[in-house]
RNA sequence: GGCCCCUUCGUCUAGUCAGGCCUAGGACACCAGGUUUUCAUCCUGGCGACAGGGGUUCAAAUCCCCUAGGGGUCACCA
């Protein structure tokens, strides 16, 4: 294996940027980093009906965004583009055809009829038969004859008698006999459309691939695409299948059971490098014991090898965890600038408001920091900020709280008076407001409970006198006396 | 159903290749305490697994065999 490494990921552009798909990137990413190989991307797009532009430039952002950065692809030519499938075909062909002239290949004339008649027969002799098509053994002449008459056919690979054994990075020996192998077909009947199989061999051949890592899904196509290699003596790359990520179902990762694009995750708020770590954690572990881990902790000790052979479960529990511990890591600028998007969305406040007062939003959403597992928790966690001081939308539970303070509106008034007189100022007004609680012979919660209704709206939140700091004198009075008003 | 792959706490996993350091470690979740003006954060503790059965060995989560269960795949989709 001396040959240079080269790896790579080859998505087809049909719908959402898949979480699967971003973790086989990952892998293929971290391989190629850790030990200095090339990283490639290439557009799976054979022609087919769900490709689409904007899949393909949301799978280029989307790795972008996550910091997948490869070193040839569409966007960033290099010594074997195009790096689009669809661009490449007239080789595929050309491929096809040595591959006939070979004999590794044929012709297969039948039509769709026949086959489907021929599916049936097996359906119904309930054991299944590889299919090795009637024309097979055609004649080479013949065969050549009947496509220079225009006579439609399909190009497919010969499976010879035996089994193929090969040796994956993460499972070991993986032996496939034969007989469960169909002649597969390498271009379509029409004799412009190559098949998936077909063209990523070609490509991975014409690319020097050395190492590829795919989902589990590809373990049995593995032995097609190897006598592939041979049919076009090329070496045979390394080869690993990743455990699939699973759903609480225990099946394939699907929309069925949860949020599986990376965009869903993106607009909830996941931070970008908690992603990857959960990535990452999906099938490989950095020692057992570290769940927290940095990029360059996995680049410094990522190996295929290690992959577990198990799928794993994925845990959305495990992943808000994961995303809280890196969001209050963050500091307060950086946390303010991340969340400030979500701010906006909500209608929290305007691009201008934030540019004005952005000393100030650094400061609320260090108020809320430890209640944020999310960037987008923070317009449920700091709403009450932005609200209008006369109409603070009051949740029902704590209202409720509030109310069973006996003289709770008497209790604001008096304190809204006390405040107003500037009988608490002072260095510490949460040392001058218990203190004042105590002159009434009141206890704590008498006041703070309805005091956060008033503020806040809210049962829970940041500290009392930090969020009047925020709020300021007068947004704050405004709220106590409107609180009061409302209680009575 | 055929073939292939897989199997440690509910979940992610360490330990399995090189059998003893494993009365199986960590994390999430859960439960119970503590800190706190509330919520949250944070801290402490608890619960909890080698799928089952046979071997091999002085010794097995680790090696071998069988069984069971789960998954994947059987397209002129990718």
């Amino acid at each position: 294996m001396s040959q240079p490494i080269r790896v790579r990921i080859a998505p087809s552009p049909t719908g959402t940027v898949h979480l699967g798909l971003c973790r086989t990137a990952l892998f293929n990413w971290a391989y190629a980093r850790r030990f200095g190989g090339k990283f490639i991307l290439r557009i799976e797009d054979t022609d087919h009906d769900r490709n689409t532009a904007a899949s393909e430039r949301a799978i280029l952002e989307g790795l972008t965004w996550l910091g997948l950065d490869w070193d040839e692809g569409p966007d960033r030519p290099g010594p074997y583009a195009p790096y689009r499938q669809s661009e490449r075909v007239a080789r595929h062909l050309e491929l096809a055809q040595q591959l006939i002239a070979s004999g590794h290949a044929y012709r297969d004339f039948s039509t769709a009829e026949e086959l489907d008649s021929w599916r049936a027969e097996q359906e119904a002799r309930k054991q299944r038969v590889a299919y090795r098509g009637g024309d097979r053994n055609l004649d080479a002449a013949e065969s050549a004859r009947r496509a220079a008459a225009g006579e439609p056919f399909a190009i497919r690979f010969r499976i010879p008698d035996g089994e193929t054994t090969f040796d994956d990075l993460i499972r070991g020996t993986v032996t496939i006999p034969h007989h469960e192998i169909d002649d597969w077909v390498m271009v379509r009947r029409g004799g412009e459309a190559p098949t998936y199989n077909f063209v990523v061999v070609c490509d991975d051949v014409d690319m020097c691939i050395s190492h590829v890592f795919r989902g589990e899904e590809h373990l049995v196509n593995t032995p097609k695409q190897i006598l592939l290699y041979a049919a076009l003596d090329y070496p045979v790359p390394a080869f690993a299948h990743l455990p699939l990520m699973l759903g609480t179902d225990r099946k394939k990762l699907s929309k069925r059971t949860g949020d599986t694009a990376l965009s869903d995750y993106q607009e909830k708020g996941y931070p970008r490098e908690a992603i990857v770590n959960f990535l990452a954690l999906q099938g490989w572990a950095l020692d057992g014991e570290t769940d927290l881990f940095t990029r360059d902790d996995l680049l410094a000790h990522f190996d295929i090898r290690n992959v577990s052979k198990a799928g794993a479960v994925f845990d959305p529990d495990k992943f808000r965890w994961m995303a809280g511990e890196y969001l209050r890591r963050e500091d307060a600028e950086t946390l303010a600038r991340h969340v400030a998007p979500h701010a906006q969305a909500a209608g929290l406040l305007s691009a201008e408001d934030l540019r004005a007062r952005w000393p100030w939003f650094q400061e609320v959403v260090g108020a809320v920091r430890e209640r944020l597992t999310l960037y987008g928790d923070f317009p449920a966690a700091a709403g009450f900020f932005f609200q209008p001081d006369a109409e603070v939308v009051y949740e029902e539970k704590a209202e409720a709280g509030a109310r069973k303070r006996a003289g709770a509106a008497d209790m604001l008034n008096a304190y809204a008076d006390a405040l107003e007189a500037g009988a608490l100022d002072g260095e510490d007004l949460a040392g001058a407001t218990k203190h004042w609680i105590g002159e009434r012979g009141a206890k704590i919660p008498d006041l703070f409970q309805p005091l956060r209704l008033a503020l806040t709206g809210m049962a829970g939140g940041p500290d009392l006198f930090e969020s009047m700091a925020l709020l300021g004198r007068e947004s704050s009075l405004v709220r106590i006396r409107t609180g009061a008003r409302r209680l009575a």
